[in-house]
RNA sequence: GGCGACAUAGCCAAGUGGUAAGGCAGAGGACUGCAAAUCCUUUAUUCCCCGGUUCAAAUCCGGGUGUCGCCUCCA
């Protein structure tokens, strides 16, 4: 079986076949870091994050590298707006990032370059254009010559006419061309500025990607991927600047998420109708974003509201129950039960969901799908351990299946707390003497003390279960 | 003006030629001391509209309508 992966390059899917063998390199464009990220962002992290697990999962060599864009106008202007230096700034939210990155279940990259620390490797790539004659200085100015680069435009299908006809940038006297674009910025006065062959500037946005992306990952990589709203002019610029300077292409696959809508509208910074996962995150349990943002596929476009994030709080709490219930059931069942007469016919079944889960993943990542397909098995499950005579080798084996799909997914980490275990042990054997002699009343209050405390009670045939929340 | 995406039940959402997955919510039932969790039943003769191709279309083609996005910093 084979992965295909919906390539924006050629509008279509096409076969995963990376261009060395096993290995995979992905660079997705990462946060401007002026600011919290809101959850538009977020699905662009989580999203990728679970095509970078997938991928680790079928086997590949996975290298995942997010920058921080830590230079840039925002940066400068609201470093300003704070009374703080631009680094100062950018560790704030470098830090900020960190923690709201982990707090939805996405994984550190390999590599999280930032812009300022490959101003070397800029400067480098930039002379390497002008040598080439794709780039032209003026004043200090430098620029990416965009007629001389033939493709221009081929990514994001503009054609260079419409383009020009279509622009409402106010128009640089300096450029030659008004879809030219800046690779590195004269400095203004007050400016955050480094030394190059043109003077004191700082790298434009674009550049910082490429050579990023080419020091960590080589002249072509696998999969670069980002926001729909990348696609013109950046990465159609990170393609154009790159191809121009190594002569080979760039990405091989393009892959680009779709919009977070709210009120159906994009949900932007310059709009004001975001939301940062940080605000959101103090309300809901942020796996419950992540789980909404994987509820439908990853280039659709989304609409955002409460109550749809409702509906996928509830979905999450479906599968986390079954999860939760196969723990349960594993620790009491008592041992010698390894297998009964239908183990085998279950175990079969099981592997049926594997092949079904891995199907949809490996079509363009079909999140969507693949947890419809953990829907299914979590009613056979919860069916199953209503049965007399369960076996523990298919609770162990199923038990082990989603925690696997979870790992890639993000969800059914086990949470342990053991401080409070004991207490609440002790709570619920006093409730169950309560409930020995029909006491109602006072087994009924403890357990509203429970609840109170955030553990859920269930009784079950198989005794008595806890969980948190 | 150019380019593009999307339109499936009350809500969300998969499905790209073979006769409508899954989730949420609602209703009824089972289980339970009561709950919780869970299970069963139930909710689209139909996939925005109109034509066409085909034995067969939600799926392909043409036209239309609507919504959104990109063309400017944006994930």
């Amino acid at each position: 079986m084979t992965i295909r992966v919906y390539n924006t390059m050629t509008r279509q899917k096409e076969e995963f076949v990376p261009v060395n063998n096993n290995k995979v390199g992905i660079y997705v464009c990462g946060p401007t870091v002026y600011d919290y990220f809101h959850i538009g962002n977020a699905r662009i992290f989580i999203v990728f994050d679970v095509i970078r697990r997938y991928l680790e999962w079928r086997g590949y060599d996975v290298t995942y590298v997010q920058n921080f864009t830590d230079i840039d106008d925002k940066m400068i202007k609201r470093a300003q707006e704070l009374g703080i230096t631009v680094p100062e700034l950018a560790e704030r939210f470098i830090e900020a990032y960190r923690e709201d990155a982990g707090a939805l279940g996405v994984k550190k990259a390999d590599v999280h370059p930032r812009a300022t620390q490959h101003i070397e490797e800029i400067i480098q790539l930039i002379e390497t254009l002008m040598e080439k004659k794709m780039a032209y200085n003026v004043d200090g100015n430098v620029y990416f010559d965009t007629q001389a680069y033939a493709q221009y435009g081929r990514l994001s299908k503009q054609p260079l006419e419409e383009l020009e006809a279509g622009a409402r940038v106010e128009v640089d006297e300096q450029k030659k061309h008004p879809l030219d674009f800046a690779l590195w910025k004269k400095q203004k006065p007050g400016e955050p500025a480094w030394e190059s062959p043109w003077g004191l500037g700082r790298p434009g946005w674009h550049i910082e990607c490429s050579a990023m992306s080419m020091k960590y990952l080589g002249d072509t990589i696998d999969i670069h991927a980002g926001g729909p709203d990348l696609v013109f002019p950046h990465h159609e610029n990170e393609k154009a600047q790159s191809e121009a300077a190594t002569g080979k292409p760039f990405a091989k696959y393009w892959l680009h998420a779709g919009y977070l809508n709210i009120n159906k509208q994009k949900m932007s910074k310059s709009l004001g109708n975001f939301l940062t996962v940080r605000e959101l995150g103090k309300e809901i349990d942020p796996l419950v974003i992540r789980f909404f943002m994987l509820s439908a596929h990853y280039r659709n476009p989304i609409n955002y509201s409460p109550e749809l994030l409702q509906q996928a709080q509830s979905g999450l709490e479906r599968l986390n129950n079954v999860v939760y219930n196969l723990r349960h059931l594993l620790t009491t069942l008592p041992a010698g039960e390894e297998e009964t007469s239908d183990t085998e016919e279950k175990l079969q079944a099981l592997q049926a969901y594997r092949e079904r889960f891995i199907v949809a993943m490996d079509d363009d990542f079909n999140t969507a799908d693949a947890l419809a397909v953990l829907f299914d098995l979590a009613r056979e499950t919860n069916t199953y351990l209503k049965k007399k005579e369960i076996s523990r080798t298919v609770v162990a084996q199923t038990l082990q299946f989603f925690e696997e799909v979870g790992s890639i997914l993000g969800f059914f980490t086990e949470k342990e707390d053991s401080e409070l275990d004991e207490r609440i042990n002790a709570m619920i054997a006093e409730r169950q003497e309560a409930r020995a002699r029909k006491d109602w009343a006072t087994a009924d209050a403890i357990r509203d003390e429970l609840v109170a405390m955030g553990i859920i009670l269930e009784d079950t045939p198989q005794g008595v279960r806890w969980r948190r929340k």
